[in-house]
DNA sequence: ATCGGGGTCTTTTTT
DNA sequence: AGACCCCGAT
């Protein structure tokens, strides 16, 4: 036992590393089912470590661990926070840590939680638990096996894409709003298609029923609607004392009125979140769920701020204050901070996206240089597509990245194949999947295909149905070798890592025929073997990945060189709850932040001026806001010099400019291109003729 | 019925 | 630069 008193508190050790409204959220109830309890955590306040110190004394003082609920945004948040609540309970009771992670099995994300609370009360509530989940590419590609079924593919005027028309369902769902308020509010342009969109939705719910699939929308949903009948709820009350949610401000509708089935009186409930980092509004979060949470029960929840900064310095924390105070309406105040320092962040203008790549490598190794190794340095951006220039360069200057957000692993045409012929293994009624592993094979096109999955659905068994399909002649060759593979899939010989491997020795061939460069890809079907052995089993396997997709080239088999030192590269939505010692920003321009192309409502501009937000508190020590002043449009001239010209954010009027050092900067090489010449013209000539005379 | 080529339009962010 | 659609050749 390891348990130190403070002499100025009697306070165990633990506990007096908190500051007082840090030990005030930890400490609410004792460790005793409490009222409802709701924490604003601004940026940086030490929000995760607050949340894992009051599960660990929950438990510290007795409560089961494994009737405690804890909900967050991401899955690594989840590991995170269970990692610390093991290490800080591990210390006061001594006890083997491991134990007690293993037995806070419930902490995860809602759809993660969700997925497994409906497989086990799937027979109650009609659901065959052998469900797999779709993601957002399969529910499109089923959405437009739907729409093009209801022949809204050829319609006069274009209709919405399979896409947006997704978006649309799953803005609704989870808004828990008629489509009518969102097509107006969210989705203006789509108006006028509300009848063909309803039965397109009714079409593509019944597709899903059918197949025995679940999108990500469901998870939640079908929690919902269970948790709406009263006994279910009961039930599913009774199985947790405590409940606590990470995030609050980015959850939506739906996902509050399934925390409120599951604790109506808000017993033993806490929820931790900043209004102010609210970036999620177009998956429908809805920031009043967090705004209104202490009205919402009969005794009022408790409300603790935490509002002091432990993260960036007085200054970078200035220049974000400053940002945040021009949003007309927040909850949270001011943060403060005691980390002194004469620094201001740097507002940085360049020439164009080329120079700003320049300009960031530059800075990053000089940093490094000075000792801050590149894993401490992040550069974040609005889209996914703003880091592409910077990517060549680094990639020219043998600098190492790990890029998040954005395209991932699971995106890549062959990974999706090869889990599509696991999935169609482990749900043979799930088309999308067998829609899909059927056209690989040369010789079956989209008719095929579907003849096929209809004599699957058609008879009793599965595999013998796929043994009675007579192939085209083109298919003749390939087909037996895949129906072998299916039927020893469907057998589930034991190991189903070696299933995993046969599937691989089936696609190989297909893939060296599909894809030039079959050799890179070949690696990520070695890596998917090797995230694969992980997992227990099959279900697991696709259910997890699904539910969260390991990043390009993060996370766990890892990049290429773990070990090695990188620099990180990562959408704003994706840097959510972390930090680094430096920070760049790049495009801090109209146009990028805001995006052009989301500047629709007053309530759009100001997520975007959130997002600001969010980018700027993640920086500890360093800061730097990139505009380039100009961007050319890579849209129509191959090598043609049409450009735009762009300004500084509107989030950065004149009025805060005193926050920031300006600079301008310009590379050594961009002095020798014809395009930087001073302006001035000069008649040389006429000097020389002047000598003598 | 499949497959390849060419022409056209494109909301970004993610569980 | 891609995804998607349509059309013509096999």
């Amino acid at each position: 036992m390891t348990i130190a008193i403070n002499d100025s508190t009697l306070q165990p050790a633990y506990l007096a590393k908190l500051n007082a409204e840090q030990r005030l959220a930890v400490e609410h109830g004792d460790g005793q089912i409490a009222g409802p309890l709701l924490v604003i955590a601004g940026a940086g306040s030490g929000k995760t470590n607050t949340l894992a110190h009051r599960v660990a004394h929950l438990i510290v003082k007795g409560a089961d661990p494994r009737r405690i609920l804890l909900m967050t945004f991401s899955r690594r948040a989840a590991t995170e926070m269970a990692r610390r609540v093991e290490r800080i309970a591990g210390e006061v009771l001594g006890r083997d840590a491991s134990v007690i992670a293993d037995a806070l099995s419930w902490a995860g994300t809602f759809h993660g939680i969700g997925a497994r609370l409906l497989r086990d009360y799937a027979l109650t509530i009609g659901l065959d638990p052998a469900f797999t989940i779709h993601d957002r590419e399969d529910s499109a590609d089923l959405m437009n096996l739907a729409r093009h079924e209801l022949g809204f593919s050829k319609t006069e005027s274009r209709f919405p894409t399979k896409g947006t028309c997704l978006a649309i369902y799953s803005r609704t769902v989870n808004a828990q709003a008629p489509l009518g308020e969102v097509l107006g509010s969210a989705f203006p342009w789509c108006a006028g298609w509300a009848e063909q969109l309803k039965t397109l939705f009714a079409g593509y719910v019944e597709a899903k029923q059918a197949q025995n699939v679940l999108d990500y929308d469901d998870l939640l949903l079908y929690w919902a609607q269970m948790a709406a009948e009263p006994e279910i709820a009961s039930h599913l009350s009774s199985r947790f004392d405590h409940v606590l949610v990470d995030e609050y401000q980015d959850t939506n509708r739906l996902q509050a009125s399934i925390l409120s089935a599951l604790k109506p009186d808000g017993a033993g409930l806490t929820v931790v979140g900043d209004d102010a980092q609210s970036i999620y509004s177009f998956r429908a979060a809805e920031v009043r769920n967090i705004l209104d949470f202490p009205q919402q029960f009969a005794r009022a929840a408790d409300v603790i701020m935490l509002e002091r900064n432990y993260r960036s310095t007085v200054t970078i924390l200035a220049a974000a204050n400053a940002v945040i105070s021009e949003a007309p309406e927040r909850f949270t105040k001011n943060l403060w901070s005691e980390r002194k320092s004469s620094q201001k962040p740097k507002l940085v203008s360049v020439r164009d996206e080329a120079e700003q790549a320049n300009y960031v490598c530059q800075a990053i190794l000089a940093e490094r240089e000075a000792g801050t190794v590149l894993t401490s340095q992040a550069v974040l951006f609005r889209a996914s597509h703003h880091s592409g220039p910077l990517e060549i360069e680094l990639t020219r200057r043998n600098i190492p990245f790990v890029k998040f957000g954005g395209l991932k692993f699971l995106d890549a045409a062959h990974v999706k194949d090869v889990l599509a012929v696991l999935r169609f293994a482990e749900n043979p009624r799930d088309r999308v999947a067998g829609f899909r592993v059927l056209q690989l094979l040369p010789g079956i096109g989209p008719s095929a295909a579907s003849a096929v999955v209809e004599i699957m659905a058609t008879s009793l068994d599965e595999a013998m149905g796929l043994a009675r399909y007579r192939p085209p002649q083109r298919a003749a060759d390939d087909w037996p070798a895949f129906v072998a593979l299916y039927s020893g899939l469907r057998a589930r010989s034991g190991k189903w890592l070696a299933d995993l491997e046969q599937v691989r020795l089936w696609y190989e061939p297909h893939l060296e025929r599909m894809h030039e460069d079959a050799t890179t890809r070949r690696a990520d079907l070695m890596q998917l073997e090797q995230i694969a052995s992980g997992y227990a089993s099959r279900e697991r396997f696709l259910t997890e990945l699904t539910l969260d997709p390991p990043d390009a080239t993060s996370d766990q088999a890892g990049p290429p060189h773990r070990d090695e030192d990188y620099l990180i590269l990562s959408t704003i939505h994706s840097a959510k709850g972390q930090e680094w010692k430096n920070v760049f920003v790049l495009n801090t321009v109209d146009g990028c932040i805001p995006a052009d192309l989301g500047v629709g409502t007053k309530e759009d501009i100001e997520e975007e001026r959130r997002l600001l937000y969010v980018a700027m508190t993640r920086a500890k020590d360093g800061l730097h806001l990139v505009t380039p002043q100009r961007f050319y449009p890579h849209n129509q001239p191959a090598r043609g010099d049409r450009n735009v010209y762009a300004s500084r954010s509107r989030f950065i009027p004149a009025s805060i400019l005193g926050t920031f050092e300006q600079t301008s900067w310009v590379s050594v090489h961009a002095k020798d291109d014809p395009r930087h010449r001073p302006e001035v013209r000069v008649d040389l000539g006429a000097r020389m003729r002047g000598m003598w005379k």
